[in-house]
DNA sequence: TCCACGTAGTTGACAGTATCAACCAGCCGG
DNA sequence: CCGGCTGGTTGATACTGTCAACTACGTGGA
């Protein structure tokens, strides 16, 4: 295999993926998006979360979190409290729905990843991860060259016409 | 690794590389979106290539391919040709200016996989594309449960409320 | 030969994802 | 005290993705 058939599998894999979960996320009876679900996994992972953290763990634009914590907060599903250590920011906590939310999204995933590592080895998964995590690392440490900033948010490429 | 971090390192990965593929061609002068590059190169690599081929192939709603390839034929990029075959179909080719399109593309996509595979060896970039289609296959051939069937279009989820 | 059923492609509508720009309130170091 | 920067917000816009309904056409069976 060359070179050249990397991008093709990985647009392949991304799409299957995504299809797989919004429609499996649908049938355990959850209508976020996945990109809300994730957002909340962050939330329930680290202590202390600002959106400014999400921001750039997830490295996407702070806009976009602000309107998925929003939304978030509309469903329920998070509360936002004052942090006492910067009056800017509100430190992010789940409601107990947003709690139990995160107990079907676990299910969900472990139904979507049974799924996806079907007649795998555990090897071959840690193996996918690694490689996964350089290429990501690769692409986002473009130290000024196109793509992404070593920190903070990315430099942002302008796409299309205006 | 536990199997429930699979999901965040492909969402990262996939986010990357769609990021620095922005960037990248835009540098190259390109204004495009990546989709559309995409069935490009599909119209390029395949002789006889149709829109039910290209939904099929890429695994994409057939009314978004119909629409990205009126674009590429607003762009002068490619042209659709009667099917004497099918009446109901058309034929799609590249013009001279498509031609030389996929030559900026290629040079662009070289960058982005040299970046991507930096400090990787030819064999985890094998086994990266290997997994990946094993995984993305999994996903696509659900027969009937969450997610793909195994021919033509996926059966859809909905997602959101109506 | 006719027709029911299915397909290829199109168009309308809508939602999710993503980014850029400009702004305000607040933080912090000189 | 103030300039520069940051956290978060809102407006605007583009890209990606899907569903539904439609027309023209293909095809196999009655």
């Amino acid at each position: 295999m060359s070179l050249t058939s990397l991008g093709e599998p990985l647009h392949r894999l991304t799409h299957a993926y995504r299809a797989f979960m919004r429609s499996a996320v649908v049938d355990a009876g959850i209508s976020l998006p996945i990109t809300h679900l994730r957002v909340l996994k962050a939330i329930w992972k680290q202590e202390r979360c600002t959106a400014q953290f999400i921001a750039q763990r997830m490295r996407r634009d702070k806009a976009q979190i602000t309107r998925v914590l929003n939304e978030l907060l509309g469903e329920g599903l998070i509360v936002k409290v004052e942090n006492p250590g910067d009056r800017r920011s509100q430190l992010l906590r789940l409601t107990p729905d947003g709690e139990s939310m995160i107990d079907r999204m676990q299910a969900v995933e472990t139904i979507a990843m049974d799924r996806m590592t079907r007649h795998l080895k555990p090897d071959d998964v840690d193996t996918f991860i690694t490689l996964a995590n350089v290429m990501a690392d690769n692409l986002q440490n473009a130290g000024g060259e196109a793509g992404a900033t070593t920190t903070g948010e990315p430099n942002h490429a302008k796409t299309g016409t205006p």
